[in-house]
DNA sequence: TTCACTATTGGACGTACGCGCAATAGAGTT
DNA sequence: AACTCTATTGCGCGTACGTCCAATAGTGAA
């Protein structure tokens, strides 16, 4: 293969790591699945990443993070705490990160025994668990939302998307997708006092 | 090793590779750990399971319905429906369930790739939720819950619970275990109608 | 053009895995 | 005691893995 400057190298294994990672899961992603997937041989890899789970948690981290700026961005485009909130189911509800929350499923397993992982989805789980308890702070200053516990109405709205997203992911035919976006901002809604379909009609941008 | 009754030596087996699985994980127990853990050679495994995958996934199933039946048990030992969810809340509460959770999350991210894991899994969810349906639905009929819709209410408790669960399992000193048991509490109580406490206090056998 | 540097190759090495199978041995039956 | 049945052994097969390394081939500097 061609030469490449290293750093376009780097982001390039990364990518196909991603790639692959993605097709097959987290934990069955090879470093000869990776080669083949960049078209190369598979001992280029460790000439930039002194080890495979090196690699994969370089992987984890990035598509997390990406998931979790992107969800940012589209919350900093609403102007109102239920606006945001809407933008921020909205990007929950969005089937494209399915395999995104693969990405989670294995993290959350695996953190159990690998102090690494533990530690990188502890604090991914707490940036958006904050996500959510600054837009709650700031409905209850305006008065659009209950005046509730905050971060216990932020860790119970993350929970209960976590728990119908896991089903969803999981289970791909035991509950219908669009069931469990209904359930989950009816349930988000009635907990903060919003009125029904606040997260769910188009009223991001108000 | 000594002949043994198929049976018995099947159900040694189950409980070998529980032993193992519950050490290093589920997706990390090998046909020789499992050999090595019981004393025999490792032939004698695939003279009893057609394959690892079926054996793990029956080691997942027994661990899961142990902690269902028990949580029936105690269940049934409550009179009135409010009684019952609360037992049902106190044993999703005990600590002593936290290495079957550990289970439920190796379950949850190798469904994706075992589909013996995964029917297993899914199974066992439609399993609990069905519990919390049963429940509920008694006590709307008592007058005690509201009139909430029994599906939606079922799957938003048990995710609720999974989502909070996860946190405290995967991330132990992320959530205080207190906290997140009120939280829970406190979230199923409000979408039933019911008092604050309810679930928590000592009434269940009321 | 020559040279130094290093990105890249391609395969070897040791290990571990699930699985299968011929051989062995223990228990019940005749 | 001879025989049948099958639980159990122990190892071999093929495959796949992460890692490593000597050889090769681009690339920019001298």
């Amino acid at each position: 293969m061609t030469r490449m400057d290293p750093d376009i190298r780097r982001q390039t294994i990364v990518d196909a790591a991603q790639a692959v990672a993605t097709r097959k899961g987290l934990s069955a992603t090879t470093v000869r699945d990776v080669a083949e997937e960049m078209g190369t041989s598979s001992g280029l890899i460790h000439h930039y990443f002194t080890s495979m789970d090196q690699l994969l948690a370089v992987v984890f981290g990035k598509v997390a993070e990406a998931d979790l700026s992107a969800t940012r961005e589209r919350m900093d485009l609403a102007a109102s705490p239920t606006g945001k909130l809407a933008a921020y189911f909205a990007a929950w509800a969005d089937p494209a990160n399915d395999s995104t929350f693969q990405f989670w499923l294995d993290a959350w397993s695996e953190a159990g025994r690998n102090e690494a992982v533990r530690e990188r989805s502890r604090d991914l789980n707490i940036e958006w668990q904050r996500l959510l308890s600054e837009v709650i702070r700031q409905g209850i200053q305006t008065g659009e939302f209950n005046d509730v516990e905050v971060e216990a109405a932020a860790w119970k709205a993350l929970s209960l998307l976590d728990g119908l997203t896991l089903q969803v992911v999981a289970h791909p035919t035991l509950i219908e997708r669009g069931k469990a976006a209904k359930w989950a901002a009816s349930g988000i809604e009635k907990d903060l006092g919003l009125p029904p379909g606040a997260l769910t009609e188009a009223t991001i941008l108000a």
